[in-house]
DNA sequence: CGATCAATTGATAGAGGTCAAGACGCGTGG
DNA sequence: CCACGCGTCTTGACCTCTATCAATTGATCG
């Protein structure tokens, strides 16, 4: 509802995650013009559809969003949620529409920047062309990492694990989070269904992995979690690659 | 092997889909001298590894790639097939190293450009800054295509379809195509067993979606292939998000 | 023409989806 | 303050889809 007057990006907590980083004072003070105004918001309040024109490029600066894909039979699919630091609309730019409607899930507080302003800015600060182009990289990897995920075990604790991750760089406990969306929305998210969650929440509880009191999640024993999600540091032998013959363009 | 001195980008056939897209003339000749050089590399034939630093982004000429990505317990999973025109290594910008090992499938063409060079010398060519950030966007909508589907028939038919528009886009046949990698490939970069692609093969052919020989296939009835693949063209009636308020941010 | 790798086919079992019922939490109104 | 209703979460029973194991066939290549 109401709009803040200040949304300064030098004194935002999240500079060093967002666009900021990286960007010296002067120029920062350039970025803050081009931040129109940041909105409070509250569950379910909606920020951008899905098939609506791109225009604007928008940071978290606090709380949560999520982003719904509805294919053309009507199912809806949680392609992911946002934290403080990170941007909206980025896979928007190729197809000029956004894919997906992004809503808030909790009382949230956003940044809306014009694309076109972002980019013309960009040449004339190579600091903030950078990040930019980091933060884009970073979205191929986020994505990316649900190709290596496979059981519904492995799914559910890469997620927790890495929202963990994420609430501890932006200065949260590494060991205590708040699922603050629905089991059905991480549900979707993962492409499970919510029963699964329940009883997989249930489990990693019964192992010790977890601590678990409704939406409150401890973690008890990190290294089991991250074990389970499939990525448990193991020797990387590289075994099943010993055919591969390295190219002479780089030999 | 040998290196091609001809590394043109004006007369290259895939300069309409990779980064000169939208640049002018004189412009794309600046581009060209950032194009080290093509190589001819084969079947299995190692372009970078999994962990290297990244230092280059590579534009696929000819051919087919494959991007495999190791986890710590060694087990392979294929993040993705790069066909003519495709970019290599956009995701290898933000951590600075490149998250997959990426390789020829089949007798292949590869441009080679330097990362600082080409952000470089896209802050000088607007148009190519557009483009370079339209193919990361890109990048981010192909991994999130994943989100939505679910079963193993679903993943097999949006794969066929992806590839088989893929290529039409780079003006080959429609309807027919060659599966160059292996059903394991495919197994691995969908997240199934080589045993089910043979088996949902099979069914989509007797099913008459699709003719196989082999490698070879036909597709005989691609509305029928699109709505296996969960896009079908329903009427998308958005019901399911009708508790959804739109935010005063957008009102 | 054997050797090797890829692909198919069959049998089996288990992971996880679906359906259905009940428990819990929370806000609203009497 | 309690009762009611709604949405969320849990729990149980069942069944389907798909992974796995194993054997065979087919293709490719020195």
């Amino acid at each position: 509802m109401s709009s803040i007057s200040e949304h300064s990006c030098s004194h935002c907590a999240m500079s060093e995650i967002c666009l900021p980083m990286g960007v010296d004072r002067q120029d920062i003070k350039k970025l803050e013009h081009l931040v129109k105004s940041d909105h409070i918001q509250h569950s379910g309040d909606v920020v951008l559809r899905q098939g609506d024109a791109f225009q604007k490029v928008y940071a978290v600066k606090s709380g949560m969003y999520k982003s719904i894909n509805v294919d053309t039979e009507g199912h809806e699919h949680i392609i992911g949620f946002h934290l403080p630091g990170e941007l909206i609309g980025l896979d928007a730019i190729y197809p000029k529409a956004y894919r997906n409607t992004t809503v808030a899930v909790t009382t949230s507080v956003l940044c809306e920047l014009e694309y076109d302003q972002l980019t013309a800015l960009s040449t004339e600060i190579p600091a903030l062309q950078q990040q930019f182009l980091r933060l884009l990289s970073k979205g191929i990897n986020d994505s990316n990492a649900f190709h290596k995920e496979q059981t519904a075990e492995q799914k559910l604790t890469g997620f927790v694990y890495n929202l963990a991750k994420r609430y501890e760089a932006r200065g949260y406990s590494a060991s205590e989070l708040v699922l603050v969306m629905t089991r059905q929305d991480i549900a979707s998210h993962l492409g499970m269904a919510a029963e699964t969650i329940s009883r997989l929440l249930k489990r990693l509880q019964s192992k010790q992995v977890l601590a678990i009191n409704s939406r409150e999640i401890t973690i008890l024993d990190e290294p089991a979690l991250l074990a389970l999600a499939g990525c448990e540091a193991a020797p990387n032998t590289n075994q099943t690659l010993h055919r591969l013959n390295r190219s002479s363009l780089n030999g």
